[in-house]
DNA sequence: AGCAGTGATTAAAGCGTTTTAATTCATGGA
DNA sequence: TCCATGAATTAAAACGCTTTAATCACTGCT
């Protein structure tokens, strides 16, 4: 008493009590059960009871209520899935989860990690929800604690590679991806052609070494030449700043993601070199950034559709179709040739 | 049997059931009802007590689930929030409504509106979770819609006005804000100040409006002259071609948001136009697309932080405090004056 | 007439919490 | 000694569904 708190949800005005099964049941002379029968689509009611219960339930605005259906059934078909919700392209991803999902009835639980709330923080807020399993966008938790996560739910990492873990991973091939950048720049004429690296993780790992690989395939051992960078606009800036007070101009760059690229165009520009005309610039990822006419930049598409449809799939298998053996899904990616590469100068 | 969907969640691989409040109960050899008591902090157990059921449910590794919780209490604690998913400024604001809600006790359930999935979807999916109070962002619904979902739950629109459907709303001054635009071009010295529309609907009424009583404020009357534009980088683009076309160009122009300018920036910079040189460009948002340095944009900041942490006090209000009059809440935004917008030529 | 078989329906027992009302057990004053 | 007082604890009833096992009403067969 006298309890700030006391007062309750208050609903919007007058607003009556929402009708639970039990006053649709009522309404058609039925017992619940079969009325949750009905309204679950499965088989036994009669066609005439059926077409009844419809008809009560949408007379009464009836809306079953997830939480106490959940409870009871001890399935609550959702999703739940970890952004990061700065990414442009975990939001495309979102995108095509929600519609891969709800094709087969489940549903998304979003959580976003921020800079005040870690990735544990919004695993654990899922899971309360009872979340059947988790989609991890572009985790960055470490391997043990993965580990132990996927033997309390079925977790799918999506874009990030890790092994032994057993948990399902849905990426793309990062290094062939970087590869096919660099076979471009080859096939357009290109030798001198420099990296700039991502800073440290498992994915910058992979598109440095596809970086070293591709070079090494194409006879260009002498020209590799990896420049610290990173995952931002800044951090492509100084890789700009870098070269032009070397004076050291490669004819074409290739960078970690289009973050990056973008940051080392502007920079560029700026600075009056022309791009493609005096040097090439490529990203990766497709950002929507990138489709931007202002920047067009050439970069390397993740497919996110089919990625979330994979993921989803994954999840599907094991809570639907009892799979337990860990798998990997690896997509590839696909070069897209924009306005930023050209013939060397 | 012989069925596809029998198979059940599995859980990750030999997960043990998770512990129940029984279960702690059971360890300390008490009541549930007295566990419960001193997980929610609630007063009445002795100290005594209240440290044994703490190091159990720490041992056992208890966590309350919240499905069974919300039955039982009938309250979810959850705010729904409504996004479009490709909005950077939504995702901006879902970091601090994230903030907000943590410091009080309430969690966010996430549904996105996308092509596919229109914002009556989003909001029936937050209800199903029971939430108690939905705030939508920039929602796209009649207000008739709108007034009869707010007799069902309290309704917070964010960003978007909307007067006598019994709802709160949390806005900036639109009009304020393109004021300001103007007004600061004057200062530099501009008179033909062209504004490009961004369409149809209440906030793009809003920012017209301000357009035009700022002209007028600043005796600049004939100088008043709106262009159909739109929300997008092409809307952009095409009417900086237009202006191309004619000939007929200002010495500024203010646009609907920072997409439309963006798209602006790009055309005339392409076809050789000097910004701000030649001709000022301003938006409005301050989308993270626009503090690039690539674009360097003068805009308008609509304050992500304090809107998004007065809709949760409103909710809270609502909620908590038995509040039931609407309440509108407009916050003054604030030009943010970039490397876009000089003296005219 | 009696019975198995079939299809439609339902009673009742959960699901894991919260909450209310009741119970227990000291304590101290009369 | 007795009883009111109060603090600590708990039994049991929700919450709104699902699900299992049982019941019921027919049908057609012997």
């Amino acid at each position: 008493m006298g309890d700030f708190e006391s007062a309750g949800p208050a609903g919007g005005n007058g607003a009556s009590p929402r009708p639970r099964l039990e006053d649709v049941a009522a309404r058609v002379g039925l017992s619940t059960a079969s009325v949750s029968l009905v309204l679950r689509g499965v088989p036994g009611p009669s066609e005439r009871t059926r077409q009844r219960v419809l008809k009560a339930a949408a007379d009464l605005g009836y809306r079953p209520d997830r939480t106490a259906s959940t409870l009871a059934s001890r399935r609550s078909r959702l999703l739940g899935v970890v952004i990061d919700v700065h990414s442009p392209f975990h939001a495309e991803l979102v995108e095509h989860l929600h519609t891969a999902a709800e094709e087969i009835g489940y549903d998304l639980v979003l959580s976003t990690r921020t800079r005040t709330r870690t990735e544990s923080t919004a695993i654990e807020t899922l899971l309360a929800f009872r979340c059947e399993a988790l989609i991890l966008l572009g985790s960055e938790s470490a391997d043990a604690e993965l580990a132990e996560l996927a033997r309390r739910a079925p977790v799918i990492s999506l874009g990030r590679r890790i092994i032994k873990a057993g948990l399902d991973v849905v990426r793309t091939a990062d290094d062939v991806g970087v590869g096919q950048v660099v076979d471009h720049l080859v096939e357009l004429g290109h030798h001198s052609i420099v990296y700039v690296d991502g800073g440290k993780g498992v994915i910058v790992t992979d598109r440095r070494r596809g970086y070293r690989s591709a070079m090494r395939r194409n006879t260009l051992d002498a020209h590799i030449r990896v420049l610290h960078g990173g995952a931002t606009e800044h951090a492509g800036e100084l890789a700009a700043r870098h070269f032009l007070e070397s004076g050291d101009l490669p004819t074409a760059v290739v960078t970690y993601n289009d973050q990056c690229a973008i940051g080392m165009l502007t920079a560029f520009r700026r600075a009056g070199v022309d791009v493609p005309g005096k040097i090439s610039v490529a990203g990766y990822d497709d950002d929507t950034l990138s489709r931007l006419a202002s920047f067009d930049l050439t970069t390397v598409s993740q497919n996110a559709e089919e990625q979330a449809r994979q993921a989803v799939t994954a999840a599907v298998e094991r809570l639907d179709h009892g799979r337990t053996a860990p798998r990997e899904i690896v997509l590839t990616p696909v070069l897209i040739a924009r306005g930023t590469t050209s013939e060397p100068r």
